[in-house]
RNA sequence: GGUGAGGUGGCAGAGCGGCUAUGCGUUCGCCUGCAAAGCGAAUCUAUAGGGGUUCAAAUCCCUUCCUCACCUCCA
């Protein structure tokens, strides 16, 4: 499989003979998550899945940021603390990507757990001399370390220009970030340097270091990272341990809402909890994969309903493969099914290797759809062949996250039992009477499709904006 | 200003030297007691403008124009 990777802007090969290491940037926990959280937390758990069905072992580590200074003004606003905050907004992040069908990562530590980790890292720092204490806290001595820039592509000489760095004449260079800040409220630690908080990039070498090693394969995270936070980060860890840090970094473009950046300050977040009242899972996790990772993706109305047609299409197939009949199944059609199953494997494989790209991905996958589909609308469909197809269709939709509605043994003879009636009273023209009926099983979210000669259903997921 | 990514049919979005991507939308049709869903056909020889390379270019090169992101905290 191959990852596209800023640092050497080229696709590189992903080693999969052993445990494939990912350390992913995960949130700082001040306030909701947002649409865009999601779609890079999407992404990496679609990746997983991927790997995991092709049995390679995967371990991912996802940080949650429970110290920074959004944290402690928020904490000051509300008159509370930073533990309360993070510990509210850390259980809101479950919730959140628990509803999100976001398979739990291998381990969340939290930089404040590993703080005696980030002394350690400094404490390295400073004695191969690429980090020093001043009078505001221990920096982090860009210029010392010549591979500064690497990864967003800038020059050193540029940035110092930019001038937009932060004015602090304490600091031998513009361009040094902090390491440790010294404080005297909390949240603080103790150091050998003096009582403080970490910076923010130190805890994401320290984990990652930690629990992954020098010289991991994945370190991913949104575009908006790559600087200054993963080009710190590599600072740091290469300056310390001497060696290349992460092999590849996969950044995940940003959501944005109707063509406008998403922000704060513009008042156009979108709340995960505020999109799955709206949309539901499934049609957030479609959409987010709709187009290549490393692109901009924009959020609209327009492009979530139509997600949603898509959807109901996936549906219909599900139900109609479900409650196919067990009749004979035309011989030709045998081999056809066969073939086409064969073809969209292969396609949906060689799109997920070549780059990530599920937008492909996802079209091998509506093309079997529509397959069963027409067969259904033909009338061709058999419990054979659908004993066919569903297994490529189960292993697609969880490698995308997709849940479909269960439905229980019990559920299919009432609804059955049901439709038979109803059918009856069609036969005899009883149609209002045959109204009743629907209705009735409308009322559990069941909806009738009538073919010629017989009558399926389909359990939708309900759709908040559709109600 | 610097750096990077792009500009593909009404829309979204792949392809990245030769082969209808795919999906949505719209229109018409099939099916139906009515509906819903589904299916079929059309829209659909679309590749920002101008040069060039090539037997062949959306794909490679040059150039012009435009968009977006990052350069401050941000997924």
């Amino acid at each position: 499989m191959k990852i596209f990777d800023t640092l050497s802007v080229t696709e590189r090969y992903l080693d999969t003979s052993d445990v494939v290491r990912i350390y992913l940037c995960g949130v700082t926990v001040y306030d909701e998550s947002h649409i865009g959280h999601a779609r890079t937390i999407i992404v990496f758990d679609t990746l997983k899945r991927y790997l995991e069905t092709k049995n390679i072992k995967v371990k991912l580590i996802q940080n949650f940021t429970d110290v920074d200074d959004k944290i402690i003004n928020r904490a000051k606003k509300e008159n509370s603390s930073a533990d309360m905050i993070t510990s509210r907004y850390i259980t809101n992040y479950f919730e959140d990507f628990d509803r999100l069908q976001v398979k739990r990562a291998d381990l969340y530590p939290k930089a404040t757990e590993h703080i005696t980790d980030m002394i350690d890292l400094i404490k390295g720092l400073i004695d191969k001399g690429f980090a020093y204490v001043s009078k505001n806290g221990v920096y982090f001595s860009v210029l010392k370390f010549n591979g500064y820039g690497k990864l967003s592509k800038k020059h050193v000489e540029e940035l110092v220009a930019g001038a937009r760095v932060e004015v602090d004449e304490t600091k031998k260079d513009p361009l040094d970030f902090a390491l440790w800040k010294f404080s005297s409220e909390p949240p603080m630690w103790d150091s050998p340097w003096g009582r403080g908080r970490p910076g923010w990039h130190i805890e994401c070498s320290a984990m990652s270091l930690k629990y992954l090693g020098n010289n991991f394969e994945i370190h991913g995270g949104g575009r908006d990272l790559i600087f200054p936070h993963h080009e710190n980060e590599i600072a740091q860890s290469e300056s310390f341990t001497g060696t290349n840090f992460a092999k590849i970094w996969m950044h995940v473009g940003m959501v944005t809402i109707n063509g406008e950046k998403m922000s704060k300050s513009l008042g156009n977040t979108k709340s995960i909890d505020y999109v799955l009242k709206r949309w539901g899972p499934n049609i957030i996790r479609l959409f987010c994969l709709s187009g290549h990772y490393s692109k901009p993706i924009d959020y609209s109305e327009d492009m979530l309903k139509e997600t949603v047609t898509k959807w109901r299409q996936v549906e219909n197939c599900y139900f109609e493969m479900n409650l196919a009949e067990n009749i004979q199944t035309r011989p030709e059609l045998l081999n056809q099914i066969h073939e086409i199953t064969n073809e969209t494997n292969l396609e949906f494989g060689n799109a997920l290797d070549s780059d990530f790209n599920t937008s492909l991905a996802i079209s091998a996958f509506f093309k079997l759809v529509k397959h069963v589909n027409q067969m259904a609308s033909a009338e061709t469909l058999t419990r054979e062949i659908s004993d066919i197809v569903l297994p490529v269709f189960h292993r697609m939709s969880n490698i995308f996250g997709l849940k479909l509605v269960e439905i229980t043994e019990k559920e299919k003879t009432r609804i059955s039992d049901l439709i038979k009636l109803r059918n009856t009273l069609r036969l005899e023209k009883k149609f209002q009477d045959a109204d009743v009926i629907r209705k009735q099983i409308s009322d559990m979210d069941i909806t009738l499709i009538d073919h010629k000669t017989r009558t399926t259903w389909m359990k939708q997921e309900k759709i908040g904006i559709e109600n």
